[in-house]
DNA sequence: CTGAAAGCGCTTACAG
DNA sequence: CTGAAAGCGCTTACAG
């Protein structure tokens, strides 16, 4: 059997009543007293019962994440960023893969409503699961808008976006071509694409944007779009592609073509992950503040679950950095 | 406040004693009842509090994960895969990022306890940290061995490695050189190494190993010691680096002094993640078999917590594949 | 400064 | 087939 606090407090000589306070340090204990206390802990190696203690107090410390899958770099950095901040602050974090799937992303919902999880973090596209009317579980959402009363945490797409299309049009290039991801899908990159039309625009170039279906639907469809793209267009001095993935498979379509780089074509990528950066480091990019994201993520909870700020209607932006590879 | 059982009681005009009996499914409950039960949890929205359960029962269907960081690939990918297949079989993950830090993890070791996970899935270097005498907290670690009585899966590291020199071999390399890390520590990697050296003199070949420090060490230190090798022996034919980044940086070096790969330098890589497979394809490299391996700990892990098999002490090593690129 | 009692939300022998 | 009571391990008003 595991001690329990009788057992500690038999030990030690006192009430079980007392073995809690200086548990919690709260009321006056003579030092004697706690030094028994803590002796007899050790004695029996005592470790509380968290379970019991967060049942009374109403409060676990524990928090949901709801990510896709920590198999995508991006999201494998946020999570270890965003455990260690909990970490730093006392607060434990719950994994939830949800791999996209609403039906999935449903169950951790109430999984975690269950556990009596302080609060979540959802990095999910999955509109329409949460029962906005009663939904008063503090939550924070990464770059997606799940509801007025949701505030939300993310880089700056447009300001990122803005950025890699300046890179671009510094560097001398004119015709410069975008790849998204589908546009029906309300995903950040719609504002990285948004930033890309209204910046041509202004320089008096016409946007031109190639969408990508998600990954999954079918294996050579980037591909396919991509080497579209160079049929339609013999003369492209620039790409900007919506993520790195994108980016490199526009890199290995162009150098199958003999298309030299970034001589007669440059490349930026979206996303800047470490694990880019260390495996590609060549590719030059637009890097997303993904410790910021986890940092503000994190205090903004515990602002809400600690009721130090009432539900913050808030929308952060943080600026996103680029990376100079060799692609531009 | 939140509905509890008391309130659906209430609601249905029963007893608690009824309305738990319904919801764990427990003892003979009229048809009648059930439906009158569901819908007043229904019509109050009532979620059960898994806490009040766990501390009753004495069982959480919790196991923490400890990880160095989700940051690494192959952790972000072990990481989903455990999680998903602990969602499968109803259980949690409590992530860990022990960052190979000594002291945050035994830090996460208390508070494993103290949340009364029912195991726990380690996958990190530090050994002495656990109190083996009294260790009776169910436990699989990864691809280390922490005590005798934990059990161990991972990949087959001697097959794996013996894998990629035949590789080799077979492709006509005769001089071959192996990279790795530090020998002192005692990572999994040390097999791939015997396996390289062993094969090496089993084929009258000379094994010759570099050796390179930590990556947090110095940052330049592995660009150093490629760099030696490369000075130290004029005519490789082949490499076989102990891990894919390694691989990467013995190819960034041979780009630059000119070495065309595969044709005058052949580059076997190990891990084969699903991102450096989708990053860089081009890298030959041994695959572990990170889905089965999460498979197989979840599965040793809940035989323990469930006491289906008593504490084995068992050793799972899962064969690794090749996945052929064009850096051989 | 310390202890006995009630309660956090649930479950399960034990009666009826 | 259903309910009252005790208990999981802790904490905190409330007395003394």
């Amino acid at each position: 059997m595991k001690p329990k606090i009788q057992d500690v407090a038999k030990a030690a000589g006192v009430s079980p009543t007392t073995v809690s306070r200086v548990l919690n340090n709260r009321g006056y204990i003579s030092e004697e007293m706690k030094k028994k206390v803590y002796t007899a802990m050790e004695e029996i190696n005592y470790i509380p019962n968290d379970l019991a203690r967060s049942l009374y107090n109403k409060k676990t410390y524990i928090i949901g994440l709801i990510v896709p899958t920590t198999k995508n770099p991006f999201f494998g950095e946020l999570t270890a960023d965003i455990e260690n901040y909990c970490s730093q602050r006392g607060y434990k974090a719950l994994i939830c893969n949800s791999l996209n799937n609403a039906e999935k992303e449903k169950q951790y919902w109430e999984m975690l409503r269950r556990n009596q999880v302080d609060g979540v973090i959802v990095c999910t596209y999955n509109r329409g699961l949460l029962d906005y009317n009663q939904h008063q579980l503090p939550t924070v959402a990464i770059d997606h808008y799940l509801s007025k009363s949701i505030p939300v945490v993310g880089s700056n797409n447009y300001q990122g976006g803005e950025m890699a299309v300046q890179k671009l049009l510094k560097a001398g290039c004119r015709k410069i071509i975008h790849l998204n991801g589908p546009k029906e899908l309300q995903t950040p990159a719609n504002f990285r694409r948004k930033a890309y039309e209204d910046i041509m625009i202004e320089n008096g170039l016409s946007p031109i944007t190639y969408e990508i279906p998600e990954d999954f639907v079918e294996a050579g469809e980037k591909v396919k779009i991509i080497n579209k793209m160079f049929d339609e267009h013999s003369n492209i001095e620039g790409v900007f592609a919506s993520d790195d993935m994108i980016a490199l498979a526009v890199i290995r379509e162009a150098e199958k073509r003999h298309i030299q780089i970034p001589e007669q074509l440059k490349v930026v990528g979206y996303d800047g992950t470490e694990t880019i950066r260390t495996i590609f480091p060549a590719l030059s990019t637009v890097k997303q503040p993904i410790s910021d994201i986890a940092e503000s993520a994190v205090s903004l909870l515990i602002q809400q679950m600690e009721g130090t700020k009432p539900v913050s209607k808030d929308e952060i932006r943080l600026n996103a950095t680029f990376h100079s590879g060799k692609t531009i």
